[in-house]
DNA sequence: TGAATTCATCGTTATATTGCAATAATACGA
DNA sequence: TCGTATTATTGCAATATAACGATGAATTCA
């Protein structure tokens, strides 16, 4: 991402910009939405469901596992992944936060 | 961001991605702060706030702008940049129809 | 034990992003 | 018109991302 210095800017803005670079993908969002339609635990199903290389998938749960926001379980040669409820409540939360300031001030453009 | 391809994706998963990824940066994210906080418009002092070179902060400027978040009016020599209620308000929802995602259910993990 | 299955990791290539210096463009005032 | 101030654009250099083939590790089953 070239040279970001994480240190310019606060907790609060790292943070969102975090939450929100990790859902700057397509194929994140897909994976995200599969999990929640699916509900209960899927495996590597995701390969055949988003149509990228199953190297690919995995590097894009890795990332989403970095931010705690899914969680794997082994089961047998396969893996089962779901949505973390704690984190992804906490995501929703704290970009809330940032999307709900107020726009109804009288804006001067 | 390597060769991401939007075709294999839904429109919903794009524009998701699209907004998020703008987002995805803190400097973007001060820069919004900022024009929330100073409510009215401001010119180039976010070189001042933010603390990165001018053409940076134009740069990302124009990422926002290209969202069509922020708008710029010329006022003299400077120009004058606000948020843009509606496009802020239609990725607001957006984003949070894809966060309030249902996660009540029992998960496996 | 050995083959098969599934997923993670490594290594590489192609492309995107960040950041800035230098420079251009625009508008204002003297 | 000329100089000044402000912002945009251009052209790099450094770094991050995305994608995938090849390979490795773990597990199940024969």
């Amino acid at each position: 991402m070239g040279r970001t210095k994480a240190e310019m800017y606060t907790e609060d803005q790292n943070k969102i910009a975090m939450w929100a670079k990790v859902l700057g993908h397509p194929a994140r969002v897909g994976i995200l939405q599969h999990l929640f339609r699916i509900n209960s635990c899927i495996c590597g199903d995701l390969v055949d469901e988003i149509g990228l290389a199953q190297p690919t998938i995995s590097q894009h749960l890795k990332e989403l596992k970095n931010l705690g926001l899914i969680q794997g379980t082994v089961e047998g040669t396969r893996i089962c992944y779901c949505i973390n409820p704690e984190k992804w409540n906490e995501m929703k939360a704290g970009i809330a936060e940032f999307l709900n300031q107020d726009t109804t001030s009288p804006n001067c453009c």
